[in-house]
DNA sequence: AAGCAAATTGACAACGTTGTCACGCCCATG
DNA sequence: CATGGGCGTGACAACGTTGTCAATTTGCTT
């Protein structure tokens, strides 16, 4: 004789043995106003007893709201997305909500068809979107169009009334080149990001404002076009340390790009830090991992992430948008950068 | 004058604009039979005009089944769970199921907690375990009472009907340390992974059993216990390193572990290849990213997460628990090892 | 002690699907 | 010409919550 299958019970089950009505039962859940302390202990107590777990759906049927948030990125690094994924995580879990992540394939149309056929089947109560995603205009129509909640993470100048989460990206890479500044260096190369990335035109713009404030002449031979991979990394690194009076420190975009650019300076048989500085941007694993360690930007990827989530949540709860934020950054001087060599 | 919000179409709608009843429109939806072709023609037409999506939650309330997919890993390396989620999204996609990631906390009772809170919360159709989640007897046992169908990714003995996907670790850990054999290493160094992980056991018999092939003595002096990470591979690197008869080879038990060997050896001054080959698993984006590039077994993780969605929405379909499965690996030779130094 | 507002509770109708079952219709069978 | 069995379709009751609103109880004021 097998047991049966214990049936999952369900909001009458505890109301029964509770012996109040439902309503009760789902304002002490739901942790509604005017119910009076006694009552509540009882049908916690039950709740506990019964293992009772109401039904999304059923909830969300009702409640016309699914619990349930997206995430969506492109094609970010690998370590960088996992960062953003637990961060946004961490928060929902907080407030029982479900994060369905979702890598969106395509570019423009596509891109917004992708994201649509996500909005439209599951019926999201809020959307957090990473760059570039963030900086497509069509996009960000579309979803209003859909007066769908959604948080924007990372910088972009579309201009939006949805909040957003971004860092200095400006400010950081020009204290980034100036502190190779200050190493002595003088001819730095510098691999530009992705282009779709708001973010990408950004740092380019800090490190000419940091080469500016010293008194050093922006050259467009020093700097290459990059895609925020190791591989676009490597081939831009390559071109900029074979040409004459190659430079003598290489700031690349993000850390892939770095990882990349000091590749390519063993293949060429450079020495780093000795006769060339590399630094990087975002301090993701990547940064830790590659010899020698990598300077970088400390970007706070978990936190941007986790912040994005908790002011979309506040959206939901008040209902009004609230203030965006810009997190903080910091230098993380390790090893792949160094005093100019003579 | 603003354009009221445009109201998302139900089925309602759409059986009254196809002229049938809703039961038929579910029956297009859905594929059941017996609808003749020119009315299942009438009413996908409708759908596409009114741009109708059904409802998830009605759906899963009614039909009893959410379309919802756990993902639990517990807190492996970016780059593996990454390569993880985006076999299994894949997946997900082709049948319309969504994908819920869960990143485990806690071990033993509080893990056990953790995935049943989430099991319980959200009505999963099924649940997609990876190592070493898979290999927690109590896990699946009350799984199993709360009959949820789930596949296991990644090898284990756990004795238990439901199918999994794995690869030969053994086979592969003992081809890599034939590998290095051939190159004429004699004394090699192995870093193990995990303890928590079946595989970490498997990859050493591996090792062990390719030595005793070629008549190696097996020493205990150099091995040493890993965690699968960065540091702990570097750690253990040093180690082996410094003792007195070094090997000449370290085959680490993955790839984050190899890079963590490679620093070590950086650090040490000691040369890769030259004076040292090191030997990484699972080929992930780190093996191509550190200099010298490692050889590694490639591991299909992709494959081997888009498979095990395969076999549980099979599972879901025909209601059977079907055959499970074993994926290839394969040798990529790139830089780290070289013919023994004289 | 009555009167009234506020606090607490409950009955019942949504919410948008799918499952069950019954109803015609048409065709093959005897 | 009755009979039976598919096929195509629809009516209606679930599914397990929350929202609305009315009913009841409580506590305070006079």
């Amino acid at each position: 004789m097998t047991k049966a299958p214990p049936r999952r019970a369900k909001i009458q089950d505890v109301a029964e043995a509770a012996g109040v009505a439902i309503k009760t039962v789902s304002r002490v859940l739901n942790n509604e106003p005017n119910v009076r302390e006694e009552t509540r202990q009882r049908v916690l107590a039950i709740v506990k007893k019964l293992n009772y777990h109401p039904s999304l759906s059923a909830r969300s049927l009702a409640g016309r709201r699914s619990f349930l948030i997206g995430l969506i990125y492109e094609n970010p690094s690998a370590n960088y997305i996992v960062d953003v994924q637990h961060g946004a995580m961490a928060r929902c879990r907080e407030d029982r909500f479900q994060l369905l992540m979702h890598q969106v394939t395509g570019r423009g149309e596509e891109m917004e068809r992708d994201v649509l056929g996500l909005v439209d089947q599951t019926h999201l109560d809020g959307l957090i979107v990473t760059a570039p995603l963030s900086e497509s205009p069509d996009l960000m129509r579309a979803l209003d169009r859909r007066s769908l909640p959604f948080v924007r993470v990372a910088p972009n100048d579309v201009p939006h009334q949805t909040p957003f989460v971004d860092m200095d990206d400006a400010g950081a890479a020009r204290e980034m080149t100036e502190y190779l500044v200050g190493l002595g260096h003088r001819r730095i190369g510098f691999i530009v990001g992705h282009p779709d990335h708001f973010a990408s035109g950004q740092r380019l713009a800090g490190y000419k404002a940091a080469l500016a404030a010293h008194g050093i002449e922006y050259q467009d031979r020093y700097v290459r076009q990059g895609y925020f991979t190791f591989e676009s990394g490597m081939d831009a690194a390559k071109e900029l340390l074979t040409q004459a009076d190659a430079p003598t420190a290489i700031f690349a975009s993000n850390d892939d790009m770095a990882a990349g650019a000091l590749m390519a300076a063993h293949e060429l048989g450079i020495n780093v830090p000795e006769r060339l500085s590399v630094a990087g941007f975002d301090d993701t694993y990547i940064a830790k991992t590659v010899w020698p360690r990598l300077t970088t930007v400390h970007q706070p990827t978990y936190d941007l992430a986790y912040t994005a989530t908790n002011l979309l949540l506040q959206m939901l709860q008040t209902g009004a948008a609230p203030q965006s934020m810009r997190l903080g950054y910091r230098l993380v001087c390790r090893a792949s950068t160094a005093v100019v060599h003579k």
